[in-house]
Order: C-alpha cells, then structure tokens, then sequence
RNA sequence: GGUAUCGUAGCUCAGUCGGUAGAGCAAUGGACUGAAAAUCCAUGUGUCGCUGGUUCGAUCCCGGCCGAUACCA
C-alpha cells in the first residue's frame, strides 16, 4: 500500500503538462520539479515555454523549482540536472512534501528517474596539456576505444571531444563515488508515470497555435534582448529551436514567412521525437499512464489523485 | 480573343531520343548516458491534367478540351 511516492507527468511539448502538473501538486500537497532542459535558463521564457502562471491555482504558487537556475550564454547538462535534481527532490522529502516531475525532455525525466550513472568529472588538465599536440583524428580514436560514438556532436568540436574522453575514462573507473540510481530518490519502481496524449494532428496544430501566439507576445524581442546582452548569434542557436530560428531572422538569413514555417516544422518533428522516447520507455518496462489532452487539467488531475492515493 | 510556355509524389521540381518514373523538402518508424529542443539511422509515396489518335506499347509524339502563367490585342 503507497509504495509509490512520487508522480512523473510527461508527454509532448504544447500539451498542458505544466498546468495538469500544477493542479496535481496542489492536490496531493506536492512540489514541482521541472525536467525541462530548457527552461533552466533565465531570460529565455517565451521561447522554452515557461508558464509561470500555470502554477497558480486557487490563488496560490505552487512551489517549482529547476527553473532559472542557469544564465543564458552558459551551458547547462544532465549531469548537472541529475546533481540538482537528487539535491531538490532530497530538500522537499526532508520537508514531508511529495514530489510531481514534470517534463518533456525523455532524457532527463531518466535521469531523474535514477537511470544513468554520472560521475562527478573534473578536467583532467594533464591530459589536456599532452592532447595539445593531438590530431582531431587520434583523439577520435581514444574515444573510441573508450566507448562507442554517439553521433558526431562527439566529435566536430575537438574541446567536445577532449571533453567526452574525460568523462568516458572517469565511468572506467569504479572506485569513485557516482550519481546513481542507489542515491536517486525518486525512481521507477517508487513512482507513477503519467502522459498527456493527443493524436498527432492535434499536437501540430496546437504547436502552431502556440508559436502564433508566442510571436504576438513579442517573441522576437525576447531573442533580441538576448543579442544585446551580448551572446553571439551563433551560441544562441545552440539554445533551442525558437532561439534558432529566430535568431536566423533577426541576422537576415531567413525572412519572417521562411523562419516561421521552418521553426513550425521543427518543433513538429520534435514532438515526433519526444515521443520516440516515451514510446522507448515503454518498451525498456516502464510503465505511463496515458491521459487524454482533451480533457480539462482538473480531469485528469482527478483522475491522477485517485490513482496515486489507492496504490 | 490570339500567341507562347507549363500542368509528373503532400510541396518544389528533374526525367523518360516511346518500354508505366526520381531528387530535395515534408511525412512515418527507430537510435540515444555530460549541447538532448542536440545529433544520427531507416522507409514509402504516384490514374505523369482530361480525352481522342498514331503505335505491339504513350507520361513522352499528334489533335481537342480544361487549368495556370507571361506577352500581344
């Protein structure tokens, strides 16, 4: 009876996740934890999606956290998620209050969930003096006698590279402590996993809706402010699609018809993407209980309360 | 009204000296452990505008019709 502790909504961007979460947490006396590998950064709000408004309900804020933790022009990782996330979700359960993740990125939800083992990596700076003198090409083949290559995000940035070799030799070694599922508290086994679904049509059309919406609310001002504060075009595209994209516009390289019909598409194929991961999720045993979008935050709320406090 | 060009995949277009077709994009499925809203892999798709004719055989050649565009009146 109640062995599970925690609720996890997740589910396609532009599907009311942050809402439904909102009216979960104010019903089940919980906290927000956002898994949205975006959102961590300030200063870009419409273009991540951050409804901070949504977590008013009945008047009061529900209490998240994992938003604006960042400064835009920096880089964020799951490493650093997982650390902050362990170190948040242990804050709220020391506080007898019960935890609601929310997000859309599969791949931090996992590593919320305790997947992944990350180990604290520090730069190896003897190993970045000798590699100087490295080709990009040798030090493609150290990694890859470390480990199998994921894409080439591993290696067309050599920092990248020398990067991921670290962090490939640290895993090796099992002596060191590591960020693991041993330490996570919030896991599969203690958790109820929830979907917000719509048909795929639906999700497009509510996807383009919203970008219309988001560029009326100044969107390409929000970019803007950014240039100003002195990141380069070229590190903003690194940001995320709107930030892409739009940047791309304001730098004259696409018009606003091009930049808005690409961006659309672009963010339709990461909906197909993000649920490329929810479907593999499944596949891996992990069970998501799948919500129908159409139906109002305090519905499906409803029906997750029930299904939390009778387990 | 006349002349010219065009009409091929959801879109933009290529092509077949006559043997029923192919690129890019889109779409769909998949992978994914330190940039993950990243990055990468795989896979279709068609009354070749309609209708007659020539031909063993027409999307391709010829006629007519319809539609689009440009120019001329």
């Amino acid at each position: 009876m109640n062995n599970k502790t925690n609720i996890v909504i997740l589910g396609p961007t532009a599907t009311g996740k942050t809402r439904l979460a909102a009216v979960v947490a104010s019903k089940t006396d919980a906290e927000v934890i956002s898994a949205d590998s975006r959102q961590v950064y300030r200063g870009m709000d419409l273009g991540t999606g951050k409804d901070l408004l949504d977590y008013e309900v009945n008047g009061l804020t529900i209490p998240s956290h994992l938003i604006d933790i960042a400064d835009a022009g920096s880089q964020y990782n799951i490493f650093d998620f997982s650390r902050d996330f362990y170190r948040v979700a242990n804050d709220i359960i020391a506080r007898g209050k019960k935890i609601v993740v929310c997000g859309g990125s599969g791949m931090y939800i996992e590593a919320a969930l305790g997947l992944y083992k990350l180990k604290e990596t520090p730069v190896d700076e003897k190993f970045r003096r000798e590699s100087e003198k490295m080709t990009d090409d040798e030090l493609t083949q150290i990694l890859k006698t470390l480990r199998p290559l994921h894409n080439s995000t591993d290696t067309t940035d050599r920092s990248r590279t020398m990067r991921a070799i670290e962090i490939a030799r640290a895993a090796k070694n099992p002596e060191e402590e590591s960020i693991s599922h041993e330490t996570s508290p919030v896991r599969v086994d203690n958790s109820l996993i929830f979907g917000v679904e719509f048909p795929r049509a639906e999700i497009k059309q509510r996807i383009t809706e919203r970008l219309e919406k988001r560029m009326k609310n100044g969107m390409l001002n929000e970019v803007d402010l950014l240039l100003d504060k002195g990141i380069k075009p070229e590190d903003l595209t690194y940001y995320g699609l709107e930030y892409r994209f739009i940047t791309l516009h304001l730098t004259g390289k696409l018009s606003y018809d091009e930049m808005f019909s690409l961006l659309n598409t672009a963010i339709h194929q990461f909906a197909k993407r993000q649920m490329t991961w929810f479907r593999r999720m499944e596949r891996k045993d992990i069970s998501i209980h799948w919500l129908n979008g159409d139906q109002s935050p305090e519905e499906n709320a409803g029906i997750i309360e029930r299904l939390f406090n009778n387990n």
